[in-house]
DNA sequence: TATTACTTTATAATCGTTATAATTAGTCTA
DNA sequence: TAGACTAATTATAACGATTATAAAGTAATA
């Protein structure tokens, strides 16, 4: 249910000092109940019904204090607009070329393109962005 | 000697039918010579002193040229600005997170995942990207 | 209640990039 | 070589995503 991740989402802010606006409820009931990876004016949109009012700076701005709060990641790409992601835990995204659609994918440690890059750059690595791209199934017809 | 690299790529766009024009030709020396992953604007102004009326959109309308020809890859960032890589063989590159240096770095086909994400998802897969983010040897101190 | 800090809103500004239209420069043909 | 045609360059405006600013609103605190 995925009220209960709301829930937890809320308790984790307010340790935090984080004050619980309505916009901001919504925002996160928004990016954890589409179950999707939207932008930040795709939530903009599906919360004008609610709040008429609301400024697109606002939804930056709490995207940002969710992401620090590290509730949320972005997902950056070169072209278009950051996608935001409530899904925290390590996974990678395989998107469509045809359509735009991002999907999750698991698959355990690319440790060792870490540790080798390390050995041959002398860099101290952190960490690493991986994307595959391809044409989904519902594109292939 | 990367006049020889030069003068390959200058027949590699005669042949497409694109003109060497002076800036075409700075514009790709510079891209050759910087061994480097320079951003549009970073040509720009280091071209300025040979051509001081050459506009900025001279520098991304012949990049968009030399990428259609196979010459040139985008390397895209969310933040800021693209990079251009005039080494299209197949690579990945290390990035340092406190000065912006970025390495080559090569490792042999993450074919496994790209096929894992195929039967997991579905998906007809067609490329994927990586980069691996640090600290480089300089900034270690 | 008065004070204070935080949040939202409306709007302007910024940055990288692309589009437009006018000018210039190559290329081709007679 | 002149004239015609085509492509490239330039200057500038426009664009879209994001951030900054300042004013107004809201909640917590004393
Ligand atoms: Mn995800
Ligand atoms: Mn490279
Ligand atoms: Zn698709
Ligand atoms: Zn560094």
């Amino acid at each position: 249910m995925s009220s209960a991740k709301i829930n937890a989402a809320i308790d984790n802010l307010k340790e935090a000092g984080v004050r619980i606006t309505p916009q901001r409820h919504a925002i996160l009931e928004h990016l954890i109940q589409s179950m999707s990876h939207p932008t930040a004016d795709e939530i903009y949109k599906a919360l004008e019904g609610k709040f008429p009012n609301m400024s697109v700076a606002t939804v930056y701005n709490n995207l940002r204090v969710f992401k620090e709060a590290g509730l949320v990641k972005e997902l950056t790409y070169g072209d278009s607009s950051s996608r935001f992601d409530c899904v925290t835990t390590d996974h990678y995204h395989i998107i469509c070329d045809s359509c735009g659609k991002i999907v999750d994918f698991h698959y355990p440690g690319l440790d060792e393109v870490e540790s080798l890059a390390e050995s041959v750059t002398g860099f101290e690595v952190g960490r690493h962005r991986m994307e595959i791209y391809g044409v989904c199934p519902d594109c292939k017809r």
